[in-house]
DNA sequence: TTGACGTATCTTTTT
DNA sequence: GATACGTCAA
């Protein structure tokens, strides 16, 4: 960050604050990163131990370069510091109790679910439910996981439920946490809300903690939910020294329980508490400040402060409309490479911000297609893999043989026999008191209740014993025995992208290997929970000439010289789900703010007037819309808008109406927004055209595929779209 | 028991 | 468009 060489006076108020309840508002680039860093050597430079200094950040990321900054002023003491996101900071809670736990897990060397396992376990509660599965896994989750940032208990949900709905996700909520317990395992959400209700159990651990804490801070506070404020009011209860640093207007958590009020209520929560503003931004140019303060104005829901900046003026903001996301693609490929080429810059100071991670596709396909470097950030992150959650469920399983899901999971993972007959008698071994499937399995064995993969069977058993005796050793070799004795690598020869996947694998190992190496002597368990952990965007590699690729979320907490925001349309950013609520909305204005204010020297802001993308209800459509409001709510003057498109006549369409209110779901429905040109591309002649179906009926064809006869029409039916060859179609009524 | 094939569902954002 | 899942035939 462009930082001054000394701390200006907010800042310098933040630092040496003596004691009590701070809220420390700081605006994006104000510095707070530095502000926290240079308070924590403060305190340590002036003989607070670190291990009574507990740190709470959004991302491991960001808990890495915290602690390496103050290594440089304070030396080895950095090491000793509790520093780590809320839930790598609950975990190790958790972990030091796992004698104290009770109620919560029945494994002393438990697991951490992720998305992927919370989803397997949720299905078999339905399933054991009888509750239809269809759309309800989904919300179901959520309302559990709301619960759990709430502190809600399964009790207390069952206690209030009413609707139909909410008493059968009360129901599931029991059932999955009953599951969890039995395969000795917490989900994210469980890290923290078990902190809290372990304290709330055993007051007389909650105070040894909290009289542990001398000084306790927290990053990105705007961002915490119910569960986490109260993890932070018990633990800085001791001493009541709580050091706040955030943002309302970088709120954009509130659909994972981030709440306002923590920020709101700061000071009603901790009475005596010192309000300080850091409003002075030495990131970003004038102009682009100046374009994300008016955005944001816009907001009412907010604290309200205004971001100013001594710099210069800079380049103005440039909006560019494509025609579609290729051509989009192209502009901002274009951009960056014109951009590297005039300045001497690396492409390393480029960043494509969007909303979706679905938008990163055309963007990909254009940089690989001028050889340009990038990294991706987020989608689905390294370590939920299909072939490294694979090799890991081995390795859980032998350090917790309840890990149900891990068990079924590999039990015929790669292929070696074992299916549906096996199934069902470790089933029935459950039913009649086994205490977990491994168990179970081994049960019928010894009984000789099956023949055919017998052998398989006890090789399998055989492995994961040998890999529980050998628990103490390093991973990567634990990791090592597991590929080779399955044949992980000969297997993944015949699957899709076995190239990647074996450049996974390899790449799993190295990190293992690495783990090792930087905690000589943690066990099975804590390499398993890091690695449940960690997120892809803790693994951005700094040093490599690449264009970064990420969403807007992702972005929280960094910056680079020229960022790239993509997909500003109506319904995309702000995202259509967001369309809803006035609160919703704030928050997508909130996110935009996020992603400009990244940006220190250029900004562009890209749209296609026409998009390929997923809509709910009406499949997969290609939709027009509208440029996003937030473009519009940015002063003229600070807007380079290049080469507005206007309408083309509508002959270019076609020789019908059926243009953008046809396909486009979100035009117009919602006022601002400049209207944009619709541009379709590669129409077919057979487009618009109404065609009849045997079974569903009339419908008009969207787009063609292919020519001939096996040309494939995708073709609405009213609200539903269907992919159809073309012979099973009859011309319905001539148009042209 | 496996693999091919068709269909439903997904995508808003993440620890 | 991709994936996961169910159904069907071999």
């Amino acid at each position: 960050m462009a930082s001054p060489l000394s701390l200006n006076d907010a800042q310098r108020a933040a630092v040496n604050h003596p004691a009590g309840p701070v809220l420390v508002l700081a605006g994006a680039g104000s510095g707070k990163t530095r502000v926290l860093t240079q308070r924590i050597a403060r305190l340590l430079g002036e003989g607070t131990r670190p291990e009574a200094v507990l740190a709470f950040t959004f991302t491991n990321r960001a808990a890495r370069e915290m602690r390496e900054r103050i290594e440089r002023t304070v030396g080895d003491a950095a090491a000793r510091l509790w520093m780590g996101t809320f839930h790598g900071t609950g975990l190790r809670i958790l972990r030091r109790e796992v004698r104290n736990l009770g109620p919560a897990t029945r494994h002393p060397d438990f697991v951490i679910y992720d998305r992927e396992d919370q989803e397997k376990v949720l299905d078999e509660v339905l399933k054991r439910l009888a509750i239809p599965a269809e759309g309800a896994r989904g919300p179901i989750l959520s309302r559990i996981s709301d619960a759990k940032n709430a502190l809600v208990t399964t009790e207390e949900m069952a206690n209030a439920a009413i609707a139909p709905f909410e008493r059968r996700a009360a129901e599931a909520y029991r059932v999955y946490q009953e599951t969890l317990r039995d395969r000795g395992a917490f989900d994210f959400d469980d890290l923290i809300a078990e902190v809290v209700w372990l304290f709330r159990r055993r007051p007389e651990i909650a105070e040894a903690y909290a009289r542990r804490f001398e000084q306790v801070l927290v990053d990105e506070y705007q961002d915490t939910n119910h569960a986490q404020f109260r993890l932070v009011e018990a633990l800085g209860r001791g001493y009541g020294n709580v050091f706040v640093v955030g943002d309302d207007d970088q709120m954009v958590f509130s659909w994972r329980g981030a709440d306002l009020r923590n920020v709101l209520d700061f000071e009603s929560a901790f009475p005596g508490a010192a309000l300080i503003r850091l409003e002075q931004n030495y990131r970003s140019t004038g102009n682009i400040l100046a374009a994300a303060n008016a955005v944001i104005a816009n907001n009412r829901d907010r604290k309200g402060k205004t971001l100013w900046s001594e710099r210069e003026e800079g380049a103005l903001l440039r909006f560019v409309l494509a025609r579609d996301e290729n051509d989009e693609a192209r502009r901002i490929a274009a951009f960056i490479q014109g951009r590297a080429r005039r300045d001497g810059g690396r492409l390393a100071d480029c960043a494509v911000l969007y909303r979706t991670h679905a938008q990163s596709r055309a963007i990909e396909t254009e940089l690989r297609h001028r050889g340009m470097a990038y990294e991706l950030v987020g989608g689905v992150s390294f370590y939920q893999r299909r072939e490294v959650k694979d090799l890991l469920a081995y390795l859980r399983l032998a350090i917790n043989p309840a890990d149900a899901t891990a068990f079924w999971r590999v039990l015929n993972t790669p292929r070696r026999g074992l299916g549906d007959a096996l199934k069902a008698r470790i089933e029935a071994r459950l039913v009649a008191g086994a205490p977990h499937p491994l168990a179970a399995l081994g049960q019928v064995l010894s009984a000789r209740e099956i023949t055919r993969g017998a052998e398989a069977a006890a090789s399998f058993v055989g492995l994961i014993d040998e890999l529980a005796a050998r628990a103490a050793e390093p991973p990567a070799g634990l990791l090592a025995t597991v590929v080779e004795r399955i044949g992980y690598l000969t297997w993944l020869e015949g699957q899709e992208g076995s190239d990647e996947r074996r450049a996974n694998v390899e790449e799993l190992m190295a990190a293992a290997a690495e783990f090792a190496a930087v905690n000589a002597d943690a066990g099975l368990a804590s390499y398993l929970s890091e690695a449940a952990l960690l997120t892809d965007a803790d693994r951005i590699e700094e040093g490599a000439d690449r264009v970064l690729l990420l969403t807007a979320h992702n972005a929280k907490g960094l910056e680079f010289p020229a960022v790239i925001v993509a997909g500003l349309e109506e319904g995309l950013f702000p995202h259509a789900q967001s369309q809803q609520s006035p609160a919703e909305l704030e928050e997508e204005r909130r996110l935009f703010y996020v992603a400009v204010t990244r940006a220190q020297d250029e900004v562009l802001l890209s749209a296609a007037a026409f998009r390929h993308r997923y809509t709910a209800g009406s499949g997969f459509t290609a939709a027009g819309g509208q440029v996003s409001r937030f473009v519009d709510e940015i002063p003229g003057h600070l807007l380079e808008r290049d080469q507005p498109v206007r309408a083309r006549p509508s002959e270019e369409y076609g020789s019908d109406r059926d243009s953008a209110d046809e396909h486009g779901a979100d035009r117009g429905r919602n006022g601002g927004g400049m209207p944009v040109a619709w541009i379709p591309q590669r129409r077919s002649r057979a487009v618009g055209r109404e065609v009849y179906h045997e079974e569903f009926g009339r419908g008009v064809v969207v787009a063609v595929e292919g020519s001939g006869g096996e040309a494939r029409y995708t073709v609405r039916f009213g609200t539903r779209i269907k992919k159809i060859l073309g012979r099973f179609l009859s011309e319905g009524s001539h148009v042209d």
